[in-house]
DNA sequence: CCTTCTTATCGTATATTTGCGATATAAAAT
DNA sequence: ATTTTATATCGCAAATATACGATAAGAAGG
């Protein structure tokens, strides 16, 4: 019965967990930070620099480009892969918005637990 | 066949795919906005707080405190618990240290997809 | 047109996560 | 000592995610 409750969840909260989703795996972690330090990329030198099969890469890729954290185009032969900054630099501020809170704790200082 | 290939990537890969994971859930983040904006907490009060069973929420709180981000003790009839700053921090860093990657990156300015 | 090369999608097997009722545990209250 | 209250754990069903071989789609080159 595991009814799926995610709707139930504020708007924000749903947006924040999806993207922490989007990379809450090696291999996407791998791909955004081949992405981040090419100026662009080919989705063949990704395969070759991943412990995977093909299939699979193009998986990954694919929940990453609908995650909206990279954006590419079929050229040709090949395709091009690059990330999507506006996008991810967005979600690292939700981070640095929800530290923001800790302000307000007592834990932060003292140790209550 | 999907075998897990999660031991063949990179260590701090790893390490941050798992600290997205632990926050890869609504339910989570809204548990830890909670703990973020109160001095210490009860369970109850996070039950009450969410559209789950309070076994469900249970669960949740395990995979926060096994990743870290949270720490928490049982005080007699209830358990507090407060978010692990220092670690919930450092993985923030992590993020930030990504973003700083994006120097290299020709697609940050230019728009080559 | 036919072959080659690159990437995407399909189908499917397995693994992991999610959710909850039932139950255990343990301190507090009576 | 028994009951109440709060939280954790167990066991299972359903949902999702992961991985890959097979295959499709489509451009490039012959």
């Amino acid at each position: 019965m595991a009814i799926n409750r995610k709707m139930e969840f504020a708007t924000d909260e749903i947006a924040l967990a999806d993207f922490a989703k989007a990379i809450a795996h090696p291999a996407r972690i791998a791909i955004l930070k081949i992405l981040a330090q090419q100026k662009s990329c080919i989705c063949g030198e990704i395969v070759e620099g991943l412990p995977l099969a093909q299939a699979t890469v193009s998986q990954h890729l694919k929940e990453l480009k609908s995650a909206g954290l990279i954006k590419g185009s079929i050229e040709g032969k090949t395709s091009c892969y690059c990330i999507n900054w506006e996008v991810f630099n967005q979600f690292v501020g939700q981070f640095g918005a929800f530290a923001e809170l800790s302000k307000n704790a007592l834990c932060q200082t003292q140790s209550c637990c």
